[in-house]
RNA sequence: GGGCCAUUAGCUCAGGUGGUCAGAGCACAGACCUGAUAAGUCUGGGGUCCGUGGUUCGAGUCCACGAUGGCCCA
């Protein structure tokens, strides 16, 4: 091997890297066509210098541009909200947002994206709140809607740039400055209209639905901050109450017992509910019992199961019947609220959430009903149901035709004649209990401690209470939800059926309206006398009503402007205002496919010619399933029966839904706990492309996974750094030998190796291909990770002097096409993963030859398979050389020889014929990778080991127990290699009498004499351990020219400088292997002579010991 | 209280349809190799595959119940 003649490497940073027209750095008389590679390079500033390219060249733009024409592949970017500074949860749905429109733009795709952002909402309206230190509704409307809005507006863009900046860096394509906004006049006008398309079928009404209320702040609190607000060990009263049966109408099998003082018995904590209780819900397939009191004679009703808790006197039991024979039995109210003056309403059809006045009857009974939710855990089985207040209460109120007795008010106060009224609800829970117990209908009381919720602001109890509300029928499209998402391709899979399946199976109608400020306005307007309601479809729709007041073109839709449009009513002639409500901003996400282009008053065509909807692709993070996934769906079937298909369900394909990110013990990153990872930290650390590789690798997307800094710095060692330092290696000896890539070889490479890495390579095509199209990117870049692994590990290390030698032989110039293919080939590949890198590799191997490439990696095609180079046989055959030489490697560490100390044998004992003639293929790596003269195969490998069987106490203690000596003896006189050979075929062995199983031996093997083996399944290689005295000269050799070209790096001499070298020793055996083995030390380390001589003065000098031999060396350059 | 997911080595994770599946990487320790050198290779220790029952000739793998954690709802 001789060694050419090279320039110093650079050592500094290359600053130029992607400038392929820049002059060759100073100094530097690089004979090859590419920018030199350092091995030491800063990622992040490396990728700052790469994003100025884009920028400057537009690539992102032209990405796109140039696929038109191209299949549409759409992308709906699922709107953040920019009033929080980004966080690495945001950086892991944007880079899964990202890879998949960039790997399709490069498959011939036109890909267009734009960015959007959710502007609308409470969470917008509390940070002015706390901002403005306001408390309340009120405190909001004594400040002026316009001016808190206007401050909302202004907020909602507050980290913005952060968020640009955030997109930006981590390669995130996508169009910012074209970014739908969702409180855009024109969002809301196509808002709007949607409400108005499904207003004209039915699918729009207003009903009550029961809401967490703070009766203090006047406001209905989302179930965010309910979840905020739940105080453990709250002390409230637990009262049993007696319900007097109207007798007539009890069934048959309690009749004959039934007396004057028969009760239902039913268990509350809230007794402030009771005034408005106008039913008892009981467990249609429960047994309830009637009870005599044995002391009182009065009788109860109750489940038997809880007989025993809830009574504990003296008892009978009378009777017993299912829950279901009680229902339609009826009872006296408690209250009668035709006596206290408070309005009574009754939903008068069974299972429709419409409410009529009711006059009162003559005598007032309430019915005994079923319902689902009567468990038998805990109070009587009977629960005491008041539809104004809870979801379950007014629900069964709904579906059974209950009345609806509504004696509080929306700020907590009784009101009526009742002795109570004008009190705070909690601070009548006595005075009701108080009550009862006079009139003897309080059969206990006592006191518990549950969690309940208060209002996270002002600590106020909150309270469930049935309130006004608009509601999307979402219901009379049900099916359809389901039907449709069923097309809906969901990542991982068991969304589908599992939580987003069981989520529309439970399907109820949308509440879409809030009673807030900073929304979108719901556009319904009412009559102010005859209530006669219209919606406005479009501005235009309201600029044309009759009488139209206060409305402008340039109107801001939002409130309050919007609230002082009034028109005359087309059926009284009275005004028409529009109601207070906003919108739902989870309405205005669901909306966003026709929303964000003014649908249907602009852009129809993106819409109805199909490019831009459905989606092909959407990515969010699993909380999402009954967010925004959910909205869009919903939207989406609503609309195909509004628009009869023309807008059709599901809006969206394919879906990747991320698992949460972690802290690394687990636990949920909050501001609170203070464990919130910055992005920027690590993307200043490592980089972006660490970062993608990072989530896209380390697990499936649906996993939550825990993450932390030191994770992202594990993908650079071991995935980024083997990558760089492969093709830091091709460069550097390309341009040594001024190598540049020419037409491609007509014939398939001479080199096994050549041909094995580009099988690899093709296999890893197709493989990543493959995984990208079932939206699988995990799995795609595991098998990127397996090749570099490979390419690295063995073509490269196997392939070294094919490099280093002198002439540029043919083999040689293959082995650089090879490489090359393999670089450039994944640079293709890793664009979509991990941009950068890949840019910067196509950059200097493409580019820089190649002025007619495109210019940015981003603007090539998609690598695509050759078949005709994947031969599977060879990838097998070198698997298992490369198992065979890592056994080798094992059999030489067990024998404590060092690889470079030469060895005489190989020898191999394959089980299976064919790998013996697979590996015989091979030899030439084997002698080489393992430093050994020649390689043989034997059939057996009892030709390498002896067997050793002993028993197996623990296994045969309990079998033989007495006779273990015995058995333990015949083991050991039996012949060790047939009990062997009978064990490991799994037979059952039969031995002086005794009958053993093969787990009762304990099978050993034991090296024969001159072997070191190592086995795996497969095979059995051994090295010879015989150390003649030539193959030790030579080991001392080439230890010498280690400790040599060690000093030659110490001097500081470069690559090329040609050396003397001088020895001095006592040792005579070491100075013959100098004698004999000279040409070679000269020929590996450039020297030029060797002498036996002290150092001349200007040489570098060591005292070094090779087995405990001492040798002073020197070497010197010349010339 | 309900639903979905996770639980495999100290850490991060692989382990289609039950049959060498007890693995990889990192970390740790020891050794080796090396002009890709602030890389690389090999070896080793370390695990009741969360627990308990069940189905089966056979269970990380299927079923039931439970525990812990995450998320979404009550």
């Amino acid at each position: 091997m001789s060694k050419k003649p090279s320039p110093e490497q650079p050592e500094d940073d290359r600053d130029d890297a992607l400038d392929a027209d820049a002059a060759t750095p100073a100094g530097v008389a690089a004979r090859g066509p590419f920018a030199p590679v350092s091995s030491k390079v800063s990622f992040p500033k490396q990728e700052e210098r790469i994003l100025a390219l884009w920028k400057e060249a537009g690539v992102f733009r032209k990405s796109v541009e140039q696929r038109r024409g191209g299949p549409q592949f759409t992308l709906f970017e699922g709107p953040p909200t920019a009033n929080g500074s980004p966080g690495i949860h945001h950086v892991l749905s944007r880079v899964f947002k990202d890879i998949m429109p960039r790997f399709k733009t490069m498959q011939g795709f036109h890909a267009p994206r734009r960015a959007g952002w959710d502007t609308h909402g409470l969470p917008v309206e509390l940070e002015v709140e706390k901002e403005l230190l306001l408390k309340s509704k009120p405190d909001i409307e004594a400040y002026g809607v316009e001016k808190f809005n206007e401050r909302c507006r202004a907020s909602v863009f507050r980290y913005v740039k952060d968020w640009e900046r955030m997109t930006d860096r981590v390669a995130y394509w996508t169009d910012l400055q074209d970014a739908y906004v969702t409180y855009d006049n024109r969002y809301i006008e196509t808002a709007w209209w949607i409400v108005k398309q499904l207003w004209d079928i039915g699918l729009v009404y207003e009903g009550r639905r029961v809401a967490p209320h703070c009766p203090r702040c006047g406001t209905t609190l989302s179930s965010h901050e309910v979840a905020l607000g739940y105080a453990e060990d709250t002390p409230d009263p637990s009262v049993y109450i007696k319900f007097q049966v109207d007798a007539t109408t009890a069934p048959a099998a309690l009749q004959a017992h039934i007396n004057p003082t028969t009760y239902l018995l039913a268990w509350t904590t809230t007794p402030w509910t009771l005034p408005g209780n106008s039913g008892l819900s009981v467990s249609a397939k429960d047994a309830y019992a009637l009870v005599r009191l044995t002391k009182s004679g009065e009788q109860l009703i109750l489940a038997h199961a809880r007989v025993k808790d809830a009574v504990r006197e003296e008892h009978t039991v009378l009777a017993q019947v299912d829950g279901a024979a009680l229902e339609g039995m009826r009872y006296r109210p408690l209250y009668n609220p035709f006596d206290y003056g408070v309005d009574v309403l009754q939903f008068t059809t069974p299972g429709v959430a419409s409410l009529n006045p009711v006059p009162a009857p003559p005598s007032l009974t309430y019915p005994v009903i079923t319902a689902g939710f009567v468990t038998m855990d805990d109070g009587t089985g009977i629960v005491h149901t008041s539809p104004p207040f809870g979801q379950d209460d007014y629900e069964a109120g709904v579906a059974h035709g209950l009345m609806f007795v509504q004696p509080v008010k929306l700020d907590g106060t009784f009101l009526g004649s009742y002795k109570w009224a004008g009190k705070f609800v909690k601070n009548a829970d006595d005075a009701i209990a108080a009550d009862l117990k006079e009139r003897g209908l309080l059969y206990r009381r006592e006191t518990i401690k549950h969690t309940y919720p208060f209002c996270w602001r002002c600590s106020t109890p909150l309270l469930y209470y049935a309130k006004s509300s608009w509601y999307l029928r979402t219901t009379a499209v049900k099916d359809r939800l389901l039907e449709a998402n069923e097309a809906i391709a969901w990542y991982p899979e068991h969304i589908k059926s599992g939580r987003f399946g069981e989520w529309l199976k439970g399907n109820i109608d949308w509440a879409v309206s809030r009673e807030r400020y900073w929304g979108t306005p719901w556009p319904v307007w009412q009559c102010r006398d005859c209530h006669h309601q219209e919606v406005i479809g479009s501005r235009d729709d309201l600029a044309g009503k009759r009488g139209v007041k206060n409305y402008a073109p340039e109107l801001d839709l939002h409130r309050p402007y919007v609230d002082a449009v009034t028109f005359d009513c087309a059926a009284c002639g009275g005004t028409m205002q529009r109601v207070p409500e906003v919108m739902d901003a989870w309405f205005d996400s669901g909306i966003m496919p026709l929303a964000q282009w003014h649908y249907p008053f602009e852009h129809r065509d993106l819409i109805e010619g199909g490019a831009w909807y459905p989606a092909d692709f959407i990515c969010e993070a699993i909380d999402q399933t009954r967010g925004w996934f959910y909205s869009l769906h919903a939207v989406a079937a609503l609309l195909e029966k509004a628009t009869d298909g023309k807008i059709a369900a599901p809006s969206y394909k394919n879906v990747i839904c991320l698992g949460h990110i972690l802290d690394s013990k687990g636990e949920k990153m909050s501001k609170s706990r203070g464990n919130v990872v910055n992005p920027w930290d690590v993307i200043n650390a490592h980089g972006a492309d660490a970062i993608r590789w990072y989530l896209y690798a380390a697990s499936p997307p649906g996993n939550s996974r825990r993450f932390s800094t030191q994770l992202v710095a594990e993908a650079v060692r071991t995935f980024i750094l083997p990558l760089w330092n492969t093709y830091s290696f091709f460069v550097t000896y390309a341009n040594l030998d001024g190598w540049r890539p020419g037409a491609a070889p007509a014939a398939p490479p001479a080199a096994e190796l050549d041909r094995w890495v580009l099988s690899r390579l093709h296999t890893l095509i197709a493989g990543v291909t493959l995984s990208l199209e079932t939206y699988d990117p995990n799995a795609a870049s595991r098998k990127i990770e397996a090749f570099v692994e490979d390419l690295s590990n063995w073509y490269v290390r196997r392939s070294r002097r094919r490099f280093w030698k002198g002439e540029n032989d043919a083999d040689k110039l293959a082995a650089y096409a090879t490489l090359y293919e393999c670089l450039t080939t994944l640079a293709g590949l890793l664009a979509p993963f991990t941009p950068f890198l890949a840019e910067e590799i196509y950059q200097n191997l493409v580019r820089s030859v190649q002025p007619s490439a495109p210019e940015s990696v981003h603007l090539t095609d998609y690598p695509k398979t050759d078949l005709a180079k994947i031969d599977a046989a060879l990838i097998r055959e070198v698997d298992l050389t490369i198992r065979a030489v890592s056994l080798g490697r094992a059999a030489r560490s067990k024998a404590k020889l060092r690889v470079r100390q030469p060895l005489q044998a190989l020898v191999i004992a394959p089980r299976a014929a064919a790998d013996r003639d697979a590996l015989e293929r091979h030899v030439a790596h084997l002698r080489e990778e393992l430093n050994i003269k020649e390689v043989r195969f034997v059939a057996g490998e009892e030709a390498l080991v002896a067997y050793q069987v002993k028993g197996n106490p623990a296994k045969l203690g309990p079998k033989h127990g007495p006779q273990m000596g015995k058995v333990m003896g015949a083991i050991a006189k039996a012949d060790a290699a047939a009990l062997a050979r009978q064990a490991r075929a799994g037979a059952t062995i039969t031995l002086d009498g005794f009958t053993l199983a093969p787990d009762d031996l304990a099978v050993g093997t034991v090296d024969k004499p001159g072997y070191a083996t190592a086995a795996d399944p497969a095979l059995t290689v051994a090295v010879t351990t015989d150390v003649t005295p030539e193959l030790a000269a030579e080991g001392t050799a080439r230890e010498l020219v280690h400790r040599i070209q060690t000093m030659r790096r110490a001097a500081g001499f470069a690559i090329s400088d040609r050396i003397a070298v001088t020895f001095q020793t006592q040792d005579e055996t070491l100075a013959r292997v100098f004698a004999l083995h000279g040409d070679a030390i000269r020929t590996e380390t450039l020297a030029d002579r060797i002498e036996r001589a002290a150092p001349p003065g200007d040489a570098y000098r060591e005292e070094v010991r090779l087995d405990d031999v001492a040798v002073l060396l020197g070497v010197g350059r010349v010339g």
